[in-house]
RNA sequence: GGGGAGAUACUCAAGCGGCCAACGAGGGCGGACUGUAAAUCCGCUGAUUACAUCUUCGCAGGUUCGAAUCCUGCUCUCCCCA
């Protein structure tokens, strides 16, 4: 049986910007037969977070181009901690945490690929299933032996921590990396292994184990770190790292992150980030720069993530909660919004939670003492003789304004809008 | 070991007896404009009960009606000669 990929994987990932580097015959591969490839997932945390979407959109690009995609959970890997890309010695997540965050990795990953396909289902794998079982002395018998320390000490992630210094774990971190690929070549005929560039040397550990345990061949695909052009770091706002979960980066807040990114970056992330066709994205980005006060290639992609991550109808909510908080609306606006979709996008706002007093609060106490809004009351104060304060999206004016129950919108909350673009919330209970 | 220069607010950097909560620049924050952008312009940028008061100019003392500014000691930084 002849294998005919749906298209050419390769180039569909360079015009994308989502081809870093391959290994000699890898384009070769995956036009003549169906390949299984992986990417492998840390569990450092209990979420992924937007810098984790491109080795996810590499495995839907495997996925649809024919090829069968497994995702993998680092069970094993996260025990240990890869020193790629940090200058410093990291310390160990304890168990329990690192088991519920392979859970909680696991059912994020479900959410983006086909496991039902007839073809080429995806599939899902933790490398503690083989790792659990194999004893120390078995490992450095069967795995170690083939591998030399020179080899291990010349990849960047070790050469860069040998002044510093650097555990004998996390140095061991390549092999049980390289093992997991040698696992799968034996156990899945998995070929190929995808992942962000700084994750060359460790997949070039795998295939040298490849090689020299079963005499085999193996392949290697990277993608580019995602940057931004003004240099600051991709993957975070103000409120710190955007999440995939929506109780810890809500929708809105995720919707919000896109919709911000800069003309330069929106032309490059929409092909790395969406599925969208070359023609389509072309004349967006057409369109875009003929009216880009529009912000055509913000919305599309913005939209096109929400849908993805998150889904449709938290797309639209987003969007009416946006045109509240952004657009041109007002106090009478945000009453209309009504409370649940008010409560959702609030979520991940900067937050205070206090008793409400029957006799009020005086408005500069509230900002300064109470909640952390201002740093002192001084500053509060200017702040609203500036006229850069609202309140529930109306204009402070009145430094000696005492808050009571009046001011709640929805008998519990007061939104405090400092600027265009702070927002904080104060709930009342 | 000897000689010299310096330490000022988030950063750089003026000030050298009262007019100093301290010039100016950068950064940050706000306002106008705009595309929830960039650029530009304007304002704020020690605290407070804001008329006014209080605590700040490496640290500790001293002189003086009055000190960031003068004197003494200490700590630290830089430079030059051995």
């Amino acid at each position: 049986m002849t294998f005919i990929p749906k298209y050419n994987l390769i180039e569909e990932l360079k015009w994308r910007g989502l081809l870093h580097d391959t290994f000699p015959g890898t384009e070769d591969l995956l036009n003549k037969e169906q390949v299984s490839g992986y990417v492998g997932f840390d569990p450092t945390a209990d979420s992924l977070h937007v810098g984790n979407l491109v080795p996810i959109i590499l495995l839907k690009h495997l996925q649809s181009a024919g090829h069968k995609p497994y995702a993998l959970v680092g069970g094993a890997t996260g025990l240990v901690g890869d020193p790629s890309g940090k200058s410093s010695e990291r310390n160990l997540l304890d168990k329990e945490a690192l088991l519920y965050n392979q859970a909680c990795i696991k059912k994020q990953l479900e959410k983006f690929l086909d496991f039902g396909a007839k073809e080429n289902a995806a599939e899902m794998l933790n490398n503690y299933d083989w790792f659990g079982t194999i004893g120390f002395l078995d490992f450095i018998r069967e795995v170690g032996k083939h591998i030399s320390v020179n080899y291990m000490m010349a990849k960047d992630s070790v050469k860069n921590r040998l002044e510093n210094g650097m555990s004998f774990t996390e140095f061991s971190y390549q092999l049980i990396q390289g093992y997991d690929f040698a696992h799968l070549y034996k156990n899945k005929n998995c070929k190929l292994q995808m992942g962000g560039s700084d994750q060359w040397g460790n997949i070039t550990t795998g295939t040298e184990l490849i090689r020299r345990m079963h005499g085999g061949e193996a392949y290697a695909l990277t993608s580019p770190l995602v940057t931004k052009a003004d240099g600051t770091k991709f993957g975070k706002s103000e409120a710190g790292n955007v999440w995939l979960d929506p109780s810890k980066t809500s929708p809105y807040a995720f919707y919000q992150f896109w919709l911000n990114v800069s003309d330069v970056d929106a032309e490059k992330f929409i092909k790395i980030f969406t599925f969208l066709e070359r023609n389509t994205i072309e004349s967006l980005i057409e369109e875009h720069q003929k009216e880009p006060h529009l912000r055509k290639l913000q919305k599309v992609l913005a939209k096109e993530l929400c849908c993805l991550v998150h889904s449709e109808e938290d797309y639209e909510m987003a969007i009416k909660a946006s045109d509240v908080f952004f657009g041109n609306s007002g106090a009478e606006e945000l009453l209309a919004l009504g409370k649940l979709p008010f409560v959702q996008a609030v979520e991940g706002m900067p937050k205070s939670t206090l008793i409400n007093r029957v006799e009020g609060f005086p408005i500069l106490d509230l900002l300064s003492t109470d909640t952390t809004i201002f740093a002192s009351k001084g500053e509060a104060r200017k702040m609203i003789l500036a006229g850069g304060l609202s309140i529930n999206k109306r204009k402070a004016t009145d430094p000696n304004h005492v808050i009571t129950k009046e001011d709640l919108i929805f008998e519990e909350y007061l939104l405090v809008q400092k600027g265009k673009k702070n927002y904080f919330l104060v709930h009342f209970q």
